[in-house]
Formats: C-alpha cells, structure tokens, sequence
DNA sequence: CTAGGGTTAG
C-alpha cells in the first residue's frame, strides 16, 4: 500500500488522484505512514487550493506521529489559501503536542490572525515569538507588523517598524498599507514618500489609500504617475470608483483596461450588484470566460442581495452541475441560505443544510447568522434560538437577526429583552437591530414603547432610514393615530417612498380617514403609478364613506390602466409589508 | 514564508 502510494506520488498528481490517495489512506486506515510520504502529499496537493484544502487538514490527522515540518507546512498552506481558523487552530494543536513551530509557522500562524482580525491571539503568538527567538527574523517582524497595522493597532504597528533594523519594501509596505487601512492617508503619503524603493505593491496601496477616502482626484494622479501598472493598479481605481458609487466611470476603466483579471470582474460584478443593477451584472458574467468559485459567489450574492432569490438558488443550482462542478464554500452558502430565507423556504433550508454537511463546509458565524435568521423568517423561532443560545460569538449581526425574528413571531417581550441583553453586553446596535425592535413593537401594538424606541435611536448616534419611518407610519396608524402619522411623514428628513405612503394609505382604509388617505393615496400613485392595490385602497376608504362618485372616478382610472381585478389580499405578499 | 486589488450573514 506504501509503495503504491510513494509511486503516485512520483507523478504529477491531478486534484482528482489526491483525493484518490486521500481516500486511499482512509479506506485502507493507513495510519503507519511515513512522515516523508506526508509531506509528499502535502507538497503535490498544494498546488491545486481551493477544493483540495479540507483534504490537507484530514491526511494530517490521519498521520501517526506528523513532525514539526508537516504541521507547520499544513498551517502555512491553510493560511495562504485563506482558512485562517483552522490554521490558527492547528497551530495551537501542533504546540499541544509538545512541537517546536519554526519561523516559517510563526509567520503563517500570525498572518492568519493578521487576517482574522484577532489582536489576542496575535498578542499571544507574538510572546511566543518573542521566546522562541524568532523576532530577529525579518519575515517574523514583517508579519507582526502586518498584524497590528490590521488589528487597527498603528501604535504598536509604528514601533515594530521604528525598531526594525532591516526592511525591506515588504516591510514598507505593509507600515503603508496599516495607514491606508485606518484612513490616515497622511501618514500613508509620509511612508509612501519615505520608501527607498517604491514598487508597483507601494503605489497600488497608495492609490487604495486615497480610494478609500473618496480622493479619487489623487488617485488618477498617482495611477497616471506610476511608472509601471498591473492588475491590481486597475483593479484598486475601479474599486475606488465604485466605491464612490460612480458606476459609469467604474465601466468606463473596466472597459479600458488592458486585460481584465477575475478579480476585477468580481469588483464590477458587486459594483453592479450595490447600486441594484443585477441585469448588467449578470450580462458580465456571462461573458466570462472561465467562471471560478468566487464569481459564482459574488454573482449569487448579487441576486440573493437583490431580491431575487429564487435566480441565486437556480444559479447555484448552475455551478453544482457535473459540467460546471464547483465546489460551493461557506461564502456561497451564506447568500444561499439568504434566498431561501427571503423565499420563506425552509424545506430547501434543510436541504442546503445536509448538502453543507455532505461537503463538510465548517459552520462559521456568518452561516449560524445566515440559519438563524432563515429558521426565524420560517417560523421556526425555537430552531433559531436553538442556534443562537448555543454561536459562540454574538454580535450585532446575530442578535439583529434573533430580535426580528422574535417580533415577526409575535414575541416583542422576548425581542425587547433580547435587545437589552445586547446593549448590556457593550454591543452597539445598528439600524438594522431597531427596524427587528420596531417591527417587535409595530407587532406588539406597543404604541408608546415603540415610539419611544424610535426616539432613542439618536442616542446611539443613529439617523433613522426610510425604512424605519415606514416602520413607524405603520405602528402608528394601525392605532389610528392617522394625524400623527402623517406628521411623522411631514417631518421625516429625506423623501418618503412607496412604502411609507403604503403604509399610511393603508392604516386610512382601516379607520376611514378620508381625509388623509387622499393625500397619501397621491403619493403612492406618483410614486409606483402601475400598483392597482393603491388605487382599490384609495376607492375602499371612498366607498365607506359613501363617497361614490369618488369611488366610480377611481374605478374609471382604474379601467383606463387595464387594472380588471381588485385584488383583495395581495398586499402581504406585495411587499408592503416586510 | 511577510505587502497591494475581489466574493458572505440582519
């Protein structure tokens, strides 16, 4: 069996043969392997990343007795294809174990927490490193300092750099792009100006720097400056123009580039998908070539983003098929999950759930998230507090989507609750977590509460949406306090949409207010002139007043629109409502 | 090995 597999590994292997051997290993319960032979396996599958990387971490564990070098290979070959916990985690496991790591897995190991955003366990490797002996090690010092500058840590960031007795335009660079990533592009443009020897990474973080603060004047300065440009140059203005929401000028560079990269697509495509332009993106993306995992994911989220779930599953449906098979990651489940909770579907929740499980996709917070909220919208609130009680990290995300949940279940107690919790927990809630609050309470007919909730939102430094307000129309005038309602509207900063209208035309049909529901039912035909709801709202409040030449005036318009049936109970499912 | 550009959850 050894020597059968020695002489696979003398050939160059294909993604396919090293599954082969994966398999091999486990079916034969080849435990007794060499560490050499591993390390061979190690080496020839690590040319093919993506679907491969679950199959690293397994031949590891089903080694007898793997030695420094494999561990550290397997965290340094996790952690450059960008799985970052299981590195980190292997790299606690291998010191369990009583191994040494090497600066090559010290380095690894803090790129991945560089990565994960994780200070502490950064701060910890640190002191490991620092014991070890390895802070003389230029590569080491580089990866410390890439760590604090992410962790947002430019203090700490800046004395590593002062204290370096060497750099190199690595080291320069990542001081540089600390400053771009915290927004301080002057210190940025300090260090830019002070490199020795300025490559094309030096400028590329440059330019990202004045992108990021909306300079994009300086940014074209320096792209036309620079004396040599590759992909990623073009790719950090056409992000920065995105970012801008300058759409047009991101297509007009895409369209000039010299050659673009996957990743530029990628950009163009969630540009596309921000401003709600999910037909041009698709267009995009079927001109693409060679389509990789990750374009299928930034195209399903586009959909999934948009409102269009039931084109993100048949998308997904797409790249699973045998001639395209693509192995979906938990990115593309995250937005999966998202269509089938805005379809209300939990049935193909549980499908996706045991396809997650058959591809051993590891559950992270954004996927716990991602169910919590399907579970709720499904009525399955136990299911999803289930899932909730037991995530280990909570954070404004989660427990936005566990207080809507709780409110559209029509438990505002438990949702107001819940909400306390997390303040006191230190977690700043957002405008999502009050449009769940708000909902709770709209819900609860908890007028006054409500009211107050909405006030509070300035405390916590919050400007209420649109959304919110609609929120609170509706809260409103479901109570009947149609006046107030409307004064709410009067007073609200940005102009009102359909929705806000909707909701007040509405609460006027269920307390015959003639009066007001004339105005908004103006407004909500302005606003979307081809929804026949409004018009039959509009001629219900008419006719329960006896007003029935106003009610045949509408019925004209009505029929002039080609508008035949008076829907009587779409206006759950229109959207009105969330 | 360390640096720049891209995709995820309410």
């Amino acid at each position: 069996m050894v020597s059968k597999l020695k002489f696979l590994l003398n050939q160059r292997i294909t993604p396919k043969q090293a599954l082969q051997i994966h398999a091999c290993i486990i079916v034969n319960s080849v435990t007794h392997l060499e560490p050499l032979l591993v390390r061979q396996v190690l080496l020839s599958v690590s040319n093919y990343s993506a679907s491969i990387i679950r199959y690293v971490e397994l031949i590891l564990h089903h080694m007898q007795a793997p030695d420094a070098f494999s561990w550290g290979f397997t965290v340094r070959f996790l952690s450059q294809n960008g799985r970052f916990s299981e590195a980190c985690s292997l790299y606690s496991e291998m010191q369990r174990l009583g191994l040494c790591p090497s600066s090559f897995a010290v380095s690894s190991a803090l790129r991945a927490c560089a990565r994960k955003v994780d200070k502490v366990g950064g701060s910890l490797i640190h002191a490991q490193a620092h014991k070890l002996g390895f802070c003389g090690c230029v590569y080491v010092q580089t990866a410390l300092l890439d760590l604090y500058s992410r962790v947002g840590d430019m203090e700490t960031a800046q004395r590593i750099f002062d204290e370096m007795p060497e750099r190199n335009v690595v080291s320069w660079n990542s001081a540089l792009s600390g400053y771009v990533k915290t927004g301080n592009v002057k210190m940025a443009r300090k260090i830019f100006d002070e490199i020795p020897e300025k490559d094309v990474v030096s400028w590329n973080s440059m330019i990202s720097g004045y992108a990021r603060v909306r300079n994009m004047e300086q940014a074209a300065l320096l792209f036309q400056q620079m004396p040599e440009r590759d992909s990623a140059s073009w790719n950090a203005m056409l992000s920065g123009y995105i970012d801008y929401g300058n759409i047009e000028s991101a297509r007009r560079l895409f369209d000039a580039m010299p050659q673009q990269s996957s990743v530029s697509w990628i950009t163009m495509i969630a540009g596309y998908s921000k401003c709600g332009d999910v037909d041009s993106a698709r267009i995009l993306f079927d001109q693409i070539a060679v389509k990789d995992l990750l374009i299928y994911n930034a195209m399903i989220a586009c959909y999934a983003q948009n409102s269009r779930a039931q084109e993100a599953l048949q998308l997904f449906n797409d790249m699973i098929q045998p001639d395209v098979d693509i192995l979906p990651d938990e990115i593309t489940f995250s937005s999966i999950i998202s269509a089938c909770s805005q379809l209300g579907d939990l049935t193909s929740g549980f499908w996706i759930e045991s396809c997650m499980r058959k591809l051993g996709i590891r559950m992270d917070d954004h996927l716990i998230t991602a169910l919590i909220d399907l579970y709720a919208k499904c009525g399955s609130i136990d299911k999803a507090y289930e899932l909730f009680n037991d995530s280990r990290k909570k954070d404004v995300v989660s427990y936005s989507a566990m207080i809507l949940g709780l409110g559209m279940n029509g438990r505002a107690v438990d949702a107001i609750r819940l909400f306390k919790e997390m303040v006191e927990a230190g977690i700043n809630p957002n405008l999502h977590t009050f449009s769940g609050l708000l909902a709770a309470y709209s819900h609860a007919g908890l007028v006054e509460e409500g009211y107050r909730c909405f006030k509070s939102m300035r405390d916590y430094g919050l400007v209420a949406s649109v959304d919110h307000y609609g929120i609170m129309v509706d809260l409103l005038g479901r109570a009947g306090l149609i006046k107030e309602a409307y004064n709410l509207i009067a007073s609200m900063p940005t102009q009102p949409h359909s929705g806000v209208w909707g909701a007040l035309l509405l609460a006027c049909r269920m307390h015959n207010n003639v009066e007001i529901g004339e105005i908004a039912g103006m407004h909500c035909f302005e606003l979307e002139p081809d929804r026949a709801g409004y018009y039959s709202l509009l001629a219900n409040i008419y006719a329960s007043a006896g007003l029935w030449t106003n009610v045949k005036k509408i019925r004209n318009i009505m029929q002039e629109k080609g508008f035949t049936k008076v829907p009587g109970c779409s206006w759950v499912e229109s959207g009105l409502y969330i």
